[in-house]
DNA sequence: GAACTTCGTTTACTGCCTAAACAAACTGGA
DNA sequence: TCCAGTTTGTTTAGGCAGTAAACGAAGTTC
């Protein structure tokens, strides 16, 4: 019989015991021996036995000696972050854009490509070429490439599987298989709104924060919602689909099946299409040039925009309680002209319970969030698994 | 310096395999040390050794023989739910209902009284009177009450103190410490919503399901949000306002400063607004009583709520992606009336994804979900502190 | 340069789990 | 009725991880 759940042995102490002082190391920078002991609580030897573990695997590092406190001098322990790399892909409608990260998730090589025959043959080929041209790029190390994470405009089942891409036009796709198949390294896949609220959270905006909430607003709106500092995935896998929140009972037919979605008055489409009814261009980066201009009907409508995104995350705020909302992707270029809207809809539109703690940022990596919230899959995978073995 | 974190060692690895033989015999009902042994993957000696400790602490007793398996008899195990006893009270705005019930939440007491004087000092006075009159039901037992849980109508934050009771009109009260003053055992205050979300989820129609929405409907509309069959609360600890998720962008102004907010149009004081419109007559009952009678325009109105109800009920799937939706409080009387017109609106609003899985369900425990909850808190906290203690 | 600190390792020991042996209790067939 | 085979639960010997305390090495300070 399998056992059916994990029980408390030797080992699994000496597995824990690892994580805490990899986990130290990782986070808080060179530490002797003797600080991890006395933060941890861990005794000494212990430390120092787990320590030569760690050193072996070539996941910490001796970098030399520390200053003395009055005593001998520490020998500092660092992560040896170059001890692989990994490959972060943000796979769009009409580019692929990907970054060679380290263990650290600093980004080493950025590469962006067009896309130019998006159907799914010629697609996934370009897909394995990028990516054999970052592996091409990644310096030699113990690890060398530990994953390859994927952020895709569509949504993913929890094995990898495209379910739908309705701007990519491609079906069912069974992408992590594919990729896995390819290059025989661990492949995450994931929506492309989760994958950037996983950029933010680790590396941008929504650094330390437990509660974040990722908006993501381009063609439509999509969105990755984390809580106590984990990405939440509902019960099938695919939770998130706050852009088909309805605002209005009876507004704006969707082809989703609901009435007056969120993502019909609030995205990038919504914008270029009450554009163009007013006369004015349709391209965004033109509307915002309009806008630097100082041109009057331009600011108008991005106000317009701004409350509807600024309605639409009031709702999110009273149902999540979150402590940021952070809005993402290509609207957040537009940050200057939504901001005042979005703020006052959201102050309006909100209990005042929630209002006191929550803010509402843009991200902090732009257009980036994703491919570095891909790349961040990879390297958790990692060292989830380092961790276990350790 | 404190221990930043817990560390791995010979203690920790007996409270876990001591939970895991503990929550076996909870949850599997009766076995013998030899089945323990088999479904944890713990040794025999282990087992034996730890059972002792439960019995030698009174939460675990020996039944007698079970039925030989072709060898020795076995001596079956089995939780002693009698080792003490928990209070659940669900404080009204008109009424106190409380329960007494054993470890396993069998309600074995059960009193309703109605609140007399809602004042804060009269009814704190009441309240004490009603937890004195359950206390002295309790039969002798090894720990004797455990706990009290209690749920109330208003906004409490983590600490146990109740922000805001607009229908109690109390204004901030630390009930927590005022109840544990009183009976030194320990107390948890939650909002009614979610302790009857606990209640469907334990004992109701929720059981064994992770991701579930309770969805209180009375005078407004509350929610108690279990993600991974835990109670989700927001960063503040106090989240789940889907009440006033709005699903009017323009709709009516709420006292909570928000536009269109649901429970203006799917709460029971929704219903009887609009049947005061068309004269009708505006109390529940006599409107289920009409719905009996067949008249059209009863099941009309009943109708038209019960949309709306699936309005807001589809944004919370878009949102949450639950397994089951479960509609308890008051309004979960007329099921029978509302039933079709919600499952209706949610199959027309929410993405196929969603609808695959999820359900629709009305509470189990009808207006004893919150007591029932309450109850389980008190229990849940009172096992927390014995598996730790081991 | 002597006394005091601090760092990291070595040594002796404790506690918990495990495998294996074992005694007790039961079944079933000859 | 009796004995071989099974199953249960305890006892015994051993392994492994963590701890405390002692210790040597390396610094600092006056």
């Amino acid at each position: 019989m399998v056992k059916s759940q994990q029980t408390g042995d030797q080992t699994m102490i000496k597995k824990i015991n690892t994580a805490i002082v990899f986990d130290s190391v990782l986070k808080n920078g060179p530490l002797s021996r003797a600080q991890i002991s006395e933060r941890s609580g861990l005794n000494k030897a212990t430390v120092s036995s787990l320590v030569l573990d760690l050193i072996d695997a070539k996941l910490v590092e001796e970098i030399g000696q520390g200053e003395s406190n009055g005593g001998r001098k520490p020998v500092m322990l660092l992560f040896n972050a170059q001890a692989g790399y990994a490959i972060g892909i943000d796979l769009g409608v009409n580019y692929i854009r990907g970054v060679l990260t380290d263990l650290l998730g600093h980004v080493i090589e950025e590469r962006e490509w067009s896309m130019k025959r998006p159907d799914l043959t010629s697609g996934l080929k370009q897909l394995t070429e990028c990516i054999d041209k970052l592996i091409a790029l990644a310096p030699e190390s113990p690890y060398g490439i530990v994953g390859i994470g994927i952020g895709v405009p569509g949504i993913v089942d929890d094995k990898g599987t495209i379910l739908f891409a309705p701007n990519l036009e491609w079906g069912r796709v069974d992408l992590q298989q594919y990729v896995e198949d390819k290059f025989r390294v661990p492949v995450t896949i994931d929506n492309e709104a989760n994958a950037g609220a996983q950029g933010e959270q680790k590396y941008g905006a929504g650094r330390g924060i437990a509660h974040q909430i990722y908006v993501s607003v381009g063609i439509g709106i999509g969105t990755g919602i984390i809580l106590h500092k984990e990405l939440y995935k509902g019960a099938s896998g695919f939770s998130g689909e706050l852009g088909h929140l309805s605002i209005e009972y009876n507004g704006k037919p969707c082809r989703c099946g609901n009435q007056g979605c969120w993502e019909l008055y609030a995205s990038e489409n919504a914008l270029l299409e009450q554009a163009g009814k007013q006369g004015l261009p349709e391209e965004l980066d033109e509307l915002i040039a309009s806008a630097e201009a100082g041109d009057e009907r331009t600011l108008a409508l991005f106000r317009s925009i701004g409350s509807y995104l600024g309605a639409g995350i009031a709702n999110i705020v009273n149902v999540f309680n979150p402590d940021v909302v952070i809005i993402g992707n290509r609207m957040s270029k537009a940050s200057r002209w939504l901001e005042e809207a979005v703020q006052e809809a959201v102050d309006m539109r909100t209990l005042s319970y929630h209002r006191e703690r929550m803010r509402i940022l843009f991200a902090d990596l732009q257009d980036r969030s994703a491919v570095r919230g891909a790349a961040y899959y990879a390297i958790n995978t990692f060292l989830g698994k380092v961790r276990n073995v350790g």
